[in-house]
DNA sequence: CACTAAATGTAATGTTATTACATAATATAT
DNA sequence: ATATATTATGTAATAACATTACATTTAGTG
């Protein structure tokens, strides 16, 4: 929180209590989280909430990168451990749906490297890999 | 489409007029199509159809790996080039939408190596990556 | 032919996300 | 301080994406 307070005035981004209350509730989540979860999670806070409210909070919040977006999900999760406008690998669960964030610029560099050949430029984020954690095998 | 119907013969699927109908719209394309337009496109061939009739022909032959999902555009690609239960990369333009779809062996090894670590098991499926294309730069 | 399993038809509904416009709060300039 | 512009939020409706449930048809099997 005081990391995303540093960001948000260096930026000059205003961290207000709405965007704040959005943020500390995907905070108190280790996985990602729906928008309607986290809405119905945002109601007991703020009855006016509608889904405008929380995605255009999210938007706010994955500009800054203090959020990701994880598209196998269609859900977000707070960034964790990592700087903003890093470049890791979220693995995700197929079948508990549990998600790890790490850093690795090997596979950054490897990416990066393998688009650039086609003029292609990646860019900032995560990258999705699909898979099965060690809980969900045998 | 004769790649199609070997694997289908092989596998003991059944690929209905149905499903090849699909499938071919979706070669026509050379992007990911959503589903919805993929109805409209059907309609014209098959008054009848309904959302439920294209997803389930997707189902199949995304069970097949002869089409994919992409996540980041809610979309669906027949796959080119490749051997099915392959991982590849999918470069995808955040401004145009446009794709490209490419093998790459060290990519997947060293995503596989670092999922390892973890004790995750990466699964198949082309891992998607968000860029800029050639083309939308300058 | 009778039976079964697989595929498709049909309708309704669930889930995720955006648009449009009104109101309120905040910053900037005079 | 007041007027003005900008940014943020409220409110309602709708769009876009996907699934469920059950009826009917079609294709395979004995
Ligand atoms: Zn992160
Ligand atoms: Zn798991
Ligand atoms: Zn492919
Ligand atoms: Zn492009």
């Amino acid at each position: 929180m005081r990391q995303a307070e540093e960001l948000c005035e260096d930026q000059g981004a205003a961290l207000t209590p709405l965007r704040r209350d959005v943020y500390e509730l995907l905070l108190r989540h280790d996985r990602p989280v729906g928008a309607y979860e986290l809405l119905d999670e945002l109601k007991s806070l703020r009855p006016k909430a509608a889904p405008v409210t929380v995605y255009r909070a999210l938007d706010f919040l994955l500009d800054l990168g203090l959020v990701h977006r994880v598209n196998a999900l269609n859900a977000f999760s707070a960034c964790r451990g990592h700087e903003t406008d890093h470049r890791g690998l979220v693995l995700i669960c197929r079948s508990c749906k549990a998600t790890v964030e790490l850093e690795d610029r090997k596979v950054d560099n490897t990416i990066r490297r393998s688009a650039a050949e086609l003029g292609f430029e990646t860019g900032d984020g995560p990258v999705e890999v699909l898979g099965t954690c060690a809980g969900c095998r045998g």
